[in-house]
DNA sequence: GCGATAATCTCGCTCAACGAGATATTAGAG
DNA sequence: CTCTAATATCTCGTTGAGCGAGATTATCGC
């Protein structure tokens, strides 16, 4: 973020414009993201955060991982109280069921219910089609060099400084 | 969002499972900068819409848009009792000055200070280098590969259904 | 100048999220 | 095998971000 509105100063990372613009192009891109995700959750009766903790339990049936409160929870950075606020509210709307655990039944296991998922599907596919056709377009070779910055990028932001 | 936990039944998305793929790394990298953000917030005592709004502003400066009240609610999505709300916060951290604008004096002109403007830098700086040295490894073809997917993929997510 | 319009602010309210602590279940030490 | 520590979730009371309604101040067309 330079603040090059003064132009005899050029700041430390102004050295490659052209690439710093990629950069910006790609914020752009997660605050486009994030402004689908609030316009579905208005639309839907939901908050943000509820369409966060959907996207989160649908990637942890994706990963096969066991969907529990807590994980959720941990996930949105959410403490335990609002962790159970979030679940009553997606249970209200029966966009999630809670499933006592019979392995270790202090925990609950979080279901997404099929009308969540056709509902997303409604909202979301087409922006996804979009995305789709792009990389229709694209040769394998473009894809893959795709992949490659998508992998790479999201490598340099995963890595998390202090816990 | 596809709820392929059942083997038995594809899903209509999943008709390119390597493209799709894509979407969901996209996404994810989309998540990760907003967990950044959350992140840069908390560390420096403020919420996550106070950071979107600074990032707001320094984009209107670097556009040469003027960066009023109102344009700043708008982008952000709130109305103007949240507008003045999030200004205020961001007034008493200091991280920007209420300026009256002499043309029109009934409009306020936001400015970011110089303090705001160098904890993000380091805070982000890292990030931003990060990618910037992923794309210095790039060929200059790759790296047009890569500007053609944000600017199309941008496209396709700006577009707003309905107002 | 004067009513209409526009930009911002004030007031009161709602509810998402927090901290603290309660409850229920499991795991481990003795 | 019991007793304690650890774990997972929930309940209660509180705070504060953001909303709706309306006040305030400034501009513009007539």
């Amino acid at each position: 973020m330079p603040d090059n509105h003064e132009p005899a100063e050029p700041g430390p990372l102004d050295r490659e414009p052209d690439n710093l613009q990629l950069v910006h192009l790609l914020r752009a891109v997660t605050v486009d993201f994030g402004l689908r995700q609030a316009e579905f959750a208005a639309r839907n009766g939901m908050h943000p955060t509820d369409v966060r903790a959907l996207i989160c339990l649908l990637d942890a049936d994706r990963a096969a991982e066991p969907a529990t409160a807590g994980l959720l929870g941990a996930r949105l950075g959410l403490n335990s109280a609002g962790t159970t606020a979030v679940i009553d509210r997606l249970e209200r709307l029966g966009h999630v069921a809670r499933i006592r655990d019979d392995q270790d039944r202090r925990r609950i296991l979080l279901r997404v219910e099929p009308g969540a998922i056709r509902l997303g599907r409604e909202f979301f596919g087409p922006l996804i089609d979009g995305v789709l056709k792009v990389l229709d377009s694209f040769a394998p070779a473009e894809r893959h060099t795709v992949r490659r910055f998508l992998t790479a990028t999201h490598a340099v932001f995963a890595s998390g400084p202090r816990p």
